[in-house]
DNA sequence: TTTTGCCATAGTTAAAAACTATATCAAGTG
DNA sequence: CACTTGATATAGTTTTTAACTATGGCAAAA
């Protein structure tokens, strides 16, 4: 089996049949049929059923398709990852839950590296996703949060996945609440005092990053839900209908506005906010000087 | 990029030189080292610092080695996968939540299966490693539940990996507890008569399946909490302690013995079990058959 | 020194993968 | 019904790639 090969057969699934994929490929059609045989005589499938008008795919061969593409997708994340440096595009990927720290440190290391060709990308995704990044290579470095319920969880499939977690600080849960909710008043807040309003969260998207802390609640303590998917509608109901959302209380007030407004909320819980990194792979260049800048932005 | 030269490089990174590796591979010494720089000038780094007194991983090859890796562990599935078949070897592999119409139908397509040879894998664990195993093939099938908390984000994740959900059949959330509780003689139970008594939770390890049924209670309904590492520590304390554990309700009872019982939970939430495959793959014959047995098993 | 244990280089050979040309086959077409 | 068309397969050839052998250079150990 060679990642040729394996290209190779990919592509003539997607066009469904090989001359017209040896045109793709540049290759001559001849040289197609064989390279496709071979593999499919080293591993003695079928993978296409030949006929004169055209091929199609056997069960087997989707099956083996599947497994192909997986290596393709491994592969293909280093072509991008070195061949990139050769046009000088300075790459960098993170994954993180939605701290604004992150994505603070993300700009500043963008303007720090002051390159003219980049591509850099900030996914504000959900923990599972964090951790499959980062373990499978598509993101450099992961930051996510542990606390009493995900720790022991999070922290076998971060062994399993030969992740290492580094803590940065350790954060107390907020609410956040609009500044003219009747909560604003007070100096804390306890579950008992949210309970009669409205409790909000992320359904689902890009910005899903509170689903671990909304474990710190439950139904049976929130009689009135209230999930969006919009960020700014969430912002808007915190306001509107004197509603709530719990978080780590690390998005700073620029992002928020000046009508949100935090407040601790006193619960026997804790959240350690931390970086994961892959255990096998030296950290490159940027990701350590964008873990130095994640420290000085965390450690005031 | 090749597989073979990322397995050299691997090989030589493991021996620490050249000559060892290349006589580990069954090829002559200039061969892998030319097979290495063809690597090092295509992509234009430089994976090894050679001397006279063997080599040395740079950082940057350090880094490569870890994409190496990934790819390799890819394309060993292909070879794991395709090559058993040869040997008449059958493979099998399931990752579940703990529950025991799984482990039943497991058993039971074993045994039809009639073979000799094989390799059949039941792998008990938590839902974001089912997810993973299943999304990048290292089980062909995965079982687990959808509830009201994590129904978004799960679904979402399966989405974003490919995979397809299947239900099979709706469980009511079960309490078990010891056939001497006070509670045994309700005929259903509230969150709200649970709360004097201890709430027993696994910590973690292959048993940790019950972790998103922790999310149907919190800690806020919940004084008295015991988290065990074992199976049979859990239902020893259930039985000694008046505790209390809460789950699908489809363990069944031959295995866990007529002391322990289940009690219907009186909560506003559902557990929708069912099944994911991957979307590219065509299931496997076994699998096909795997899926019969847990429909005849969980359709009565 | 000399030997030993490395990696690198040069030149050669064998194997793999491409190419061109052509065969085969069946469905659509005048 | 022959003919074209559009597909895959086969044969033979050429190019490219990846091995091989033999040898050189270099520094540490003997």
């Amino acid at each position: 089996m060679t990642i040729k090969q394996l290209q190779y057969i990919v592509t003539v699934a997607e066009e469904g049949n090989i001359t017209a994929a040896a045109k793709k490929l540049f290759i001559a059609q001849p040289s197609l049929t064989t390279a496709i045989r071979e593999l499919e005589t080293e591993y003695n499938i079928t993978i296409f059923m030949r006929s004169n008008k055209g091929i199609k795919l056997t069960s087997e061969g989707e099956e083996f398709l599947g497994y192909a593409r997986q290596v393709l997708e491994q592969a293909k994340l280093i072509d991008e990852r070195y061949m990139g440096k050769e046009s000088g595009k300075l790459k960098f990927f993170v994954s993180a839950q939605h701290y604004s720290f992150a994505v603070e440190a993300f700009v500043e290391l963008l303007k720090k590296s002051g390159a003219d060709k980049y591509e850099f990308h900030m996914r504000e995704t959900q923990t599972f996703n964090i951790i499959d990044d980062v373990a499978h290579l598509r993101s450099e470095i992961g930051i996510l949060y542990l606390n009493k319920f995900n720790e022991e969880v999070i922290r076998k499939t971060l062994r399993d996945n030969n992740l290492t977690f580094t803590p940065l600080f350790k954060a107390q849960p907020h609410v956040f609440i609009g500044k003219n909710s009747p909560l604003a008043k007070k100096k804390y807040l306890t579950l008992e005092d949210l309970k009669p309003y409205p409790r909000l969260s992320y359904e689902q998207g890009s910005h899903n990053s509170f689903y671990f802390s909304e474990e710190i609640l439950s139904t049976v303590d929130c009689d009135k839900e209230l999930v969006v998917l919009d960020r700014a509608t969430l912002f808007n109901m915190l306001i509107g209908l004197n509603g709530y959302t719990i978080c780590s209380g690390v998005i700073n007030e620029e992002l928020n506005g000046p009508n949100i407004i935090a407040k601790k909320l006193k619960v026997d819980d804790y959240m350690e906010i931390g970086y994961i990194l892959p255990l096998s792979i030296h950290p490159s260049h940027l990701t350590s000087e964008y873990i130095d800048i994640l420290k000085s932005l965390t450690k005031k």
